[in-house]
DNA sequence: ACAGTTTATGCAACCGGTTGCATGGAGGCT
DNA sequence: AGCCTCCATGCAACCGGTTGCATAAACTGT
């Protein structure tokens, strides 16, 4: 059929170990046997068979993502996207394929996932927290199979690495914003109490207040579900209270708009009365009237230090667990960006 | 190290051919013996190992998708997010894998996809128009290698299959419904001139524009760029002329944001005097205010269908080349609904 | 009871690289 | 000159399934 290391060995005059031994720089080849065996694989258009490598050496150079496809609001919005870019380079960039695989939480999703390692198929895997099971990663880690969780997980005794934002600080770095636009109300409107991200944004949140000798109600900390009318209700609330903020934090791109909408409707001036801003950039918060400032993360970047970390417990065989938060920064729009500086 | 089909054979008392065959519903096997390999694989939790499947039956049952990572604009949304997920189920029900891979436009790029077809690592692949290059899609040909093209390749005389949104009907779809909401002065605002789904979009803009015997104004046809500056300039310049439109079709979000804003900017109310719509639907056109009416495809079907094109081409080993145009349907929303409607 | 057919299974080669061990020749040292 | 070392390469087994061909057992028909 094709052209194999055979017939290139034929062509060059030499064994086929020998055409092997060049094309994985192994072993000490004389220059002039190494210039022949070139020169035959260019004649006969050689290309290694993939298949047959990797079978043979017991390694299929393949990581594999694991993602929810019922869940499709998790992955919604760019996030996934450019996370997805960052791994393919990362693996790309270390001779490895990429293999996206479905895997909703039930048994027959993991099952896919279980194939892949069992089958020999993939190296090394990266899955969302969010389908992270007990069982299913003690399996991974009785087999000190190499994995990283994308997001922090929530059972912590768990020994997996893991990348993610680092929301404290994310949430310090809101506060901070706000703070040197002269606002020293500031309310933070989350979008789950339970939800571990939105915890330490408001531990950040917390500390900064704190560092910065701000006021602090606790009615100020609410919690809502992602939707404009239960956002604009929340925000109504915190407006009409006897303790008014001049400024809000929100979860997600939806409530800033809600907390925009009833300031306006309540005869606020944004940004000037009251502030909003809000976690992740997206086309949402640059289009809005007034853009929405927000905390951003390099998604793309995030995707490619899990790729490499995990490329890195492949190749060293080594199983420590490895964290890494990755910073954020502000991405600034006229949602704060007050004309009129108050001072405390 | 793994269990392999010898220790299974022997564990049954028969030999690994029969093992094979009975993991692949191959030759006739009689009850009992199936039974006893069954019983055996059990025991010894046998897992094939599907590289050396692979490599043995010379199909590594993989197919890939190209991506253009530097080129993250055309895939921004959550388009290629759907669609993804769409190829992904059918390639998983047909038992195949999903392998993702860069290729930006250049050698290196294309290189990289060559060498997983050459290498023997994909029994087909799907990629963007965007990326199509005249000499390397012949070199697939040549190849008859299994390929789908997503979105209608430019260079017509070429055979390759396809899939895409039928943006013919889409342009029709508009005006039919802003027709029915009583609008009759519809203008159709484009992003761009060159690009071959605003020629198609346009095309059947003027077949229904036709159809319903509406005044059309070619000025009212307008090119421009995306971006809200240049969107709202293009839309005073039509509301400050002498046939004013009373709704236009925007290609985009960002433009219909723009008309939006510069309709409301020149005092027109909308959708009462001014009716807005675009294509695609995205958290933008949700959360405007007011909500945008859209032109949305199932981009999860799209993909779905064109993976299973293409396995279906690999299967068959059959190079028909095969078209899918995607019917679009209408998501309404307040830009337009009109509550007085005008008449003729 | 025997030739002919069908059914169930085994044997061994093969897919295309990889690699430990062996080997022959060149060069260095005494 | 003889021995040792090192360098460059070949030999052959191996990775774990698959499959064409062979064969033995069971059945069919006369």
């Amino acid at each position: 059929m094709s052209v194999t290391i055979r017939d290139v060995a034929k062509a060059a005059g030499v064994s086929p170990s020998t055409v092997s031994r060049v094309l994985n720089n192994k072993g000490i080849i004389s220059e002039e046997t190494c210039e022949k065996i070139y020169q035959a694989m260019r004649e006969l258009k050689y290309v290694p068979n993939d298949m047959a490598r990797s079978f043979a050496n017991g390694s299929p150079r393949a990581i594999a993502i694991a993602i929810n496809v019922s869940d499709a609001q998790a992955f919604a919005n760019t996030f996934f996207n450019r996370m997805v870019f960052g791994i393919e380079t990362a693996a790309h960039q270390s001779g490895y394929n990429l293999i996206i695989t479905n895997a909703t939480a039930d048994r027959e999703g993991l099952g896919s996932i279980e194939r892949l390692i069992m089958g020999k198929k993939i190296d090394g895997i990266l899955f969302p927290a969010s389908l992270l099971q007990r069982s299913f990663l003690t399996a991974l880690e009785d087999n000190s199979f190499p994995c990283v969780v994308l997001g922090r997980p929530g059972a912590s005794d768990l020994e997996a690495s893991w990348v993610d934002i680092d929301n404290e600080q994310a949430g310090q770095a809101a506060v901070n914003h706000l703070y040197s636009k002269g606002y020293r109300r500031i309310a933070f409107l989350s979008n789950g109490e339970k939800e571990l991200f939105n915890q330490d944004r408001i531990a950040g949140y917390r500390k900064a207040i704190d560092k910065w000798q701000l006021a602090l109600e606790e009615s100020w900390i609410c919690h809502t579900r992602s939707s404009l009318q239960e956002g604009r209700a929340s925000v109504r609330q915190l407006l009409e209270g006897n303790e008014k903020p001049d400024a809000i934090i929100c979860s997600d791109e939806k409530l800033a708009l809600a907390a925009i909408r009833e300031a306006k409707a309540l005869e606020y001036d944004v940004p000037n009365d009251f502030g909003v801003l809000c976690f992740d950039d997206t086309p949402v918060t640059e289009l809005a009237e007034p853009g929405i400032t927000s905390v951003d993360v390099d998604t793309f970047e995030l995707g490619r230090l899990a790729a490499e970390n995990l490329i890195r417990q492949i190749e060293r065989a080594e199983k420590s667990s490895w964290r890494v938060q990755l910073t954020t920064h502000i991405i600034e729009r006229d949602s704060t960006g007050r004309k009129t500086h108050g001072k405390e």
